[in-house]
RNA sequence: CGGGGCGUGGCGCAGGUUGGUAGCGCGCCUGCUUUGGGAGCAGGAGGUCGCCGGUUCAAAUCCGGCCGCCCCGACCA
């Protein structure tokens, strides 16, 4: 590509809005440039970049079986709602309506849409297991877009589903495209860390999230120090603790606390630290109340909450229901005295517990000295609390759990039969049998990678672009294009290198060597070829690697050789 | 949705408290010079100061409302 013929506006500012590096250096580096909060136009350096990853991935899903087919965005209404997800799914689909009302939703994942497309067809076990994908523009109605393409309400996912006859062909499945992930981003050079995580909207078991680690990302995972353990922190599980010996134990006693609604204003009041106290967050299911015990400085997590609770929708109970049940205002709620018919399930953390404060039940009123099978009585124990940086780790002997910072770059799950069973994706097994197809999905961000890989891979001067996502192989700057001799060396390695299958992007503009030289840094190509001076004064050409800065300066005739060796290493 | 910040040529910003000719740097156009790390000189184009309303002789500036964008939080493949 000749410079000069080509559209790649540069910055030498960003705009200031952008903070984090992928936003700043894929604007300024005329990748990217915005339409709205969360809505991207892709530049034609950006389009190559993101159609490289797309390649990438492509190549890995068809290597691993998969096939590519490509269904609608827009989605109708009645689809949706067959599985139930028209009102449940979060965040809410963007919602739209046609000139006659029918309402549609443009997709933020398909799960729906391609069990609907497999069940028309879908007649013997002998189809049996089918993986398709699709790589396509997905849309989420975020409540706060950020950082760029971190979030965005539109970006580009690459979603696989795969369709078995049993388990094992699930796992297989399963297997196949986890394998898939993990070539692909070795192939861009990403060290992605494999993640326990919660299936949130989707639904299904065995959940991974493949995640990059940045200061930058928005999620956080908690890994660590010693065994490989590693988990998205909204399931991390930290050691139990060893319930304490019984031992000697104070009175209760009731004291008045006017007004202390919160931990941090009954620690105030008491004098007390907050790990001497015990949260009690009233839940409901479809038939009870639940109580959940937590410690004062520690973080219920809801998905824990609902798979240690039996029962269905557990929710958070509402003021008005708080205030029936226990007799007092939100804020006031404790475990001692509460009916009969609740349900009290308490983190392990409780079981160590002694002489600790609970809400009494009554407006503006809390016990002290309360004890666990002397003031009340826990029906059951279980692991609820949030995880926090420092805790022991449950898998290892003397590990400590880590937090880190990271960008959600893919995920695995395996479904079950959630969907095929609502949708009616059937087969007749071989024992002449109804059956239902036992499902997997697999999700790549693949516009997210393009931001995860200027995170990972920048400098003051700009982007370093692995390899195998660079949106040119190689820039060829001629510092001198009013030099005929210098000219023609460069038209000719243009050529040259083109011939040998690399993407150039031929600097020949009528600019000054400094613009040059900065923006193919801030553009950041593999390898960078310099004709001027030095081609001049000794027939050589200037051979720069961007991603280390190793540079040769060779002969001519052996520019081309030497330009793909150094890219072997970029 | 709660908290905070911002909105003035394409980008970065000043001006605003004290109302009175809309400014600077970069970029852009023309010419000449220049050509190894975002060149120099000269000339030039480009702005309903986010929108609507109010106060005033007069509003970028003061007041009210709205919209948009960014950050933090809640939420979330």
């Amino acid at each position: 590509m000749r410079a000069s013929q080509y559209w790649f506006p540069t910055l030498r500012e960003a705009p200031s809005d952008a903070e984090i590096p992928s936003h700043r250096l894929l604007l300024r580096g005329g990748f990217i440039r915005p339409l709205s909060a969360g809505l991207f136009n892709w530049l034609p350096l950006g389009q190559r970049v993101l159609a490289k990853v797309e390649q990438i991935v492509r190549e890995e899903m068809n290597r691993a079986g998969a096939h590519e087919v490509l269904m609608p965005i827009l989605q109708p209404k009645e689809l949706w709602e067959r599985s139930g997800r028209w009102e449940t799914f979060k965040p809410t689909p963007l919602r739209v309506q046609d000139r006659s009302e029918r309402w549609f939703c443009l997709g933020p994942t398909h799960e729906e849409n391609i069990t609907d497309l497999v069940a028309m067809d879908l007649g013997s076990y002998r189809d049996l297991p089918v993986t398709l994908y699709q790589i396509q523009a997905k849309f989420r109605d975020e409540l706060r877009p950020r950082g760029g393409l971190i979030r965005c309400k539109e970006f580009i996912m690459k979603d696989a589903y795969s369709f078995g006859r049993t388990r094992e062909d699930v796992d297989d499945a399963y297997e196949a495209m986890y394998a898939a992930y993990e070539r692909i981003f070795e192939r861009l050079n990403l060290p992605v860390v494999v993640v326990e995580a919660e299936e949130g909207s989707i639904g299904g078991s065995d959940t991974r999230e493949f995640m990059l680690l940045s200061e930058n990302g928005e999620d956080t995972v908690y890994m660590c120090d010693s065994c490989d353990y590693a988990s998205n922190a909204e399931c991390a599980t930290a050691r139990i603790p060893e319930p304490m010996a019984p031992v000697e134990h104070g009175e209760r006693r009731l004291v008045d606390t006017p007004n202390a609604k919160t931990v941090e204003q009954v620690t105030r009041m008491l004098g007390v630290g907050p790990e001497k106290l015990v949260k009690t967050l009233l839940f409901r299911t479809d038939d009870q109340f639940v109580a959940a015990l937590v410690r004062g400085d520690r973080t219920l997590n809801e998905f824990k909450l609902a798979r240690a609770v039996p029962g269905d929708n557990l929710r958070m109970a509402s003021d008005a229901e708080v205030q029936e049940f226990t007799g007092a205002r939100v804020g006031f709620a404790g475990p001692v005295g509460l009916p009969d018919d609740v349900m009290v399930i308490a983190d392990h953390e409780i079981a160590t517990m002694r002489d600790f404060v609970t809400g009494a039940n009554r407006d503006d009123a809390h016990f002290t000295g309360v004890n666990v099978s002397v003031d009340f009585e826990v029906d059951e124990y279980a692991d609820l609390r949030e995880a926090c940086h420092g805790d022991a780790c449950a898998h290892c002997e003397d590990g400590k759990l880590q937090a880190r910072r990271c960008i959600e770059l893919a995920h695995v799950f395996k479904l079950g039969t959630k969907y095929s069973e609502a949708i009616g994706a059937t087969f007749q097994d071989a024992d002449g049998s109804e059956q239902v197809a036992i499902m997997g999905c697999y999700g790549v961000g693949v516009s997210r990678i393009v931001a995860g890989v200027v995170e990972r891979y920048h400098d003051d001067d700009g982007i370093i672009w692995p390899r195998e996502c660079a949106p040119f192989d190689a820039a060829i700057l001629l510092l001198s294009p009013d030099d005929e001799e210098l000219r023609a060396v460069a038209d000719n390695l243009y050529g040259e290198l083109s011939e040998a299958g690399l993407e150039v992007l031929y600097d020949e503009r009528d600019t000054s060597p400094g613009v040059k030289f900065a923006e193919a840094d801030l553009i950041g190509y593999p390898v960078r070829a310099v004709i001027g001076r030095v081609t001049r004064n000794e027939g050589k050409i200037e051979l720069r690697r961007r991603s280390d800065g190793h540079e040769e300066v060779v002969e001519i005739g052996a520019a081309v050789e030497t330009t793909l060796s150094m890219l072997e290493g970029a």
